[in-house]
RNA sequence: GGCGGGGUAGCCAAGUGGUAAGGCCGGGCUCUGCAAAAGCCCCAUGCGACGGUUCGAUUCCGUCCCCCGCCUCCA
C-alpha cells in the first residue's frame, strides 16, 4: 500500500501515517469545528475543505476514518449574541448549526461522525470530570473569583506544539483585563464561574455554577469520542497557540498518554491580498458567494487549489479561473462519456495516472495532483482529437475519474432536465438548419439563450447546456 | 522581541544540484453558414537581493530585503 506522508506541526517533518498498533486500518481524526454564533465564512470553510480532502485521500488508500468534528455552542460570543437577541441560547445557535450543515453539504464536505455540541449535557459531564481529575492532582486550582484554572507551572510539557518560552513571551495588553486572581498570566480557564452577563446560562458544578473553557470542551470530546490518544488533529494554525496547547495539557494531565500522534494545521486565507476582516469590506460567507452567483464546487475548487499549508490569497479571479477548469473538466468528462458509449470494461488506464494519488501521498500535494489531471486531460483530447481511442480506453478513463472525484468531489452537478419548452425550440432549430433558414435558426438560438439555455451546434447536431 | 509560513511568468501555483509542472489570462490554428463552446499549439535564459561552494544553483551555505500569521479563547 502506498504512504500516506504529513508534515506534522508537533515534530515539523514529513511523516509517514500508520495507525495505532493493533488499530488495523483505523485512524481516527479530530477537526475543530465552528463556533455557531454566525454564518461560517469561507476563511473557516478552508480548514474545512482541507480536512475533508484530508479524509478522502485516505480514504482513497483505504484507512477507516472515524472524524469527529466539535461544535462550539457556549462561549462569549454565544451568549452575547443570545443576550442581545433576546432569546435563549440554544435558540441563537440553532440556525446558525443548520447553516453550518447546509454549507458543509454545498461544499460537499463529507459528514464526521459525530459532531458533539458543547452544551450536551453528557459533554458537560466530561468535562467536569476531567477537571475534577486536574484538581486532584494539582494540574488545576479554583481562584478567587471561583473560576477554576489550569496551573500552567505543573505541566513542564507545555509549549511544545508551537514551541512558545513563556518566559521570553511579550506581555500583550489582551490580557490585562483577565488576570485579576490567577496564578500565572498564562494559566487559562478551565471553568468559568458565573457572572450575572451569563443570564440563564451555566451549569453546576463542584466549583460552583459556571461553563466550561473552550479549551477543555475540544479536550472531553475528542477523547470522549475517539479515545486518550487520537490519531490526526487538524485545525487553522491560528489554533496552535493557545487552543491545541492548552488541549495537549489537559489531556496529557488528566491521562499520562500523548493526546494526538500527528498534528496537522492549515494556514490562512486572506481575501484580494490582505486578512479578511469585516471592517475592510472583505469578509464573506459562503453564502455571499452563492448570493453573487458562484456555485458550491466553484468555490470548492478555489479553496482545495492551493496546498494547505501556504497561505491561500481567494480572489474573484481565483474563482473565474475555478469555473473555467471546472468547465473544462466538465466538457472532457462528457466527451469521455460519449466515446465510451455503452463499453462496460473495468480496465483502468496507464499507469502514468496513479500519479495522481501518490502526489497527494505527498502531504497532499494538490497543485501536483491536479497538474497529473489536467495533463491527462491534454493527452486524452489528443488521442480523441486522432480518432485513436476505443470506447475501453475512454471507459478506463472514467473508471479512473470515479476514484479521482472520490477524493476532489468536483464532478458536475447532477443533470437538470431540459424543460420541454426549451425542447421544443430545439427541434424547431434543427429543422430550420435542415433547410440552411440561418436567419431562423439564430433566432431561436437567441429564444432558447433568453430562457437560461446554450446552443452549440456539433458535427453530431446540437448540443444543450445550462447557461 | 519570540515563534511559524512565504517571496517562481500579467494573476494563481508545483518543483528540481544540470538549465523551470499545471491552472487562469493572452496569442495562433482547427471545427463551423455565423456564433458560441470545445480541442490542439505557443507563451519565464527566468525562480526577492547580494555574496560563497560547485564543472554547473532557482534548488546547498552565508548575509540582507520584503510580505503574511500567531504570541492567551479568531480556521
Amino acid at each position: 500500500m502506498a504512504t500516506v506522508q504529513i508534515h506534522n506541526t508537533l515534530t515539523k517533518e514529513l511523516e509517514p501515517i500508520e495507525p495505532k498498533h493493533g488499530e488495523g486500518k483505523t485512524l481516527s481524526l479530530y477537526t475543530c469545528g465552528p463556533t455557531v454564533y454566525a454564518h461560517a465564512h469561507i476563511g473557516n470553510f478552508r480548514a474545512y475543505v482541507f480536512e475533508d480532502l484530508l479524509q478522502r485521500h485516505l480514504q482513497e488508500r483505504g484507512f477507516m476514518v472515524r472524524r469527529v468534528m466539535n461544535l462550539t455552542d457556549v462561549d462569549d460570543k454565544t451568549i452575547r449574541g443570545a443576550h442581545a437577541a433576546g432569546i435563549a441560547l440554544a435558540e441563537f445557535t440553532r440556525p446558525f448549526k443548520e447553516a453550518f450543515f447546509e454549507d458543509a453539504k454545498t461544499l460537499r464536505l463529507l459528514p464526521a461522525e459525530a459532531y458533539p455540541e458543547a452544551t450536551d449535557p453528557k459533554q458537560i459531564t466530561r468535562m467536569i470530570a476531567m477537571i475534577g481529575t486536574l484538581m486532584e492532582k494539582g494540574h488545576a486550582y479554583q481562584a478567587e473569583d471561583g473560576s477554576v484554572y489550569f496551573r500552567i507551572a505543573s505541566f513542564p510539557g507545555y509549549g511544545k506544539l508551537a514551541r512558545v518560552d513563556l518566559e521570553n513571551q511579550r506581555s500583550g495588553q489582551r490580557v490585562a483585563s483577565d488576570e485579576y486572581d490567577k496564578e500565572a498570566v498564562a494559566d487559562f480557564a478551565l471553568w468559568k464561574a458565573w457572572v450575572p452577563e451569563d443570564g440563564a446560562v451555566g451549569w453546576e458544578s463542584p466549583w460552583g455554577r459556571g461553563r466550561p473553557g473552550w479549551h477543555i470542551e475540544c479536550s472531553a470530546m475528542a477523547t470522549g469520542l475517539l479515545g486518550e490518544t487520537i490519531d490526526i488533529h487538524c485545525g487553522g494554525v491560528d489554533n496552535i497557540f493557545p487552543h491545541h496547547e492548552a488541549e495537549i495539557a489537559q489531556c496529557e494531565c488528566v491521562g499520562a498518554k500523548p493526546f494526538v500522534r500527528y498534528w496537522m494545521h492549515c494556514a490562512h486565507l486572506m481575501v484580494e491580498g490582505s486578512k479578511m476582516a469585516k471592517s475592510a469590506g472583505n469578509f464573506f460567507t459562503l453564502r455571499d458567494l452563492l448570493t453573487q452567483g458562484w456555485t458550491g464546487r466553484e468555490v470548492r475548487y478555489a479553496l482545495i487549489s492551493v496546498h494547505y499549508r501556504g497561505a491561500l490569497n481567494f480572489t474573484l479571479d481565483g474563482l473565474a479561473a475555478a469555473r473555467t477548469a471546472l468547465g473544462r473538466l466538465d466538457a472532457w468528462r462528457e466527451r469521455l462519456v460519449e466515446t465510451a458509449g455503452s463499453e462496460t470494461t473495468s480496465e483502468t488506464p496507464a499507469p502514468a495516472t496513479e500519479g495522481f494519488f501518490a502526489a497527494l501521498d505527498d502531504d497532499l500535494n494538490i497543485s501536483s495532483a491536479l497538474a497529473v489531471l489536467f495533463e491527462t486531460l491534454r493527452e486524452t483530447n489528443r488521442r480523441m482529437d486522432e480518432g485513436a481511442w476505443t470506447p475501453a480506453h475512454a471507459r478506463g478513463m472514467l473508471n479512473w475519474l470515479v476514484r479521482v472525484d472520490g477524493v476532489l468531489a468536483l464532478e458536475p452537478d447532477a443533470i437538470t432536465t431540459i424543460p420541454y419548452e426549451v425542447e421544443e425550440l430545439v427541434t424547431a432549430r434543427a429543422a430550420a438548419r435542415t433547410a440552411k433558414e440561418w436567419k431562423k435558426s439564430d433566432e431561436i438560438r437567441d429564444q432558447i439563450e433568453a430562457l437560461g439555455w446554450l446552443v452549440k451546434d456539433t458535427k453530431d447536431g446540437q448540443k444543450i447546456t445550462k447557461g
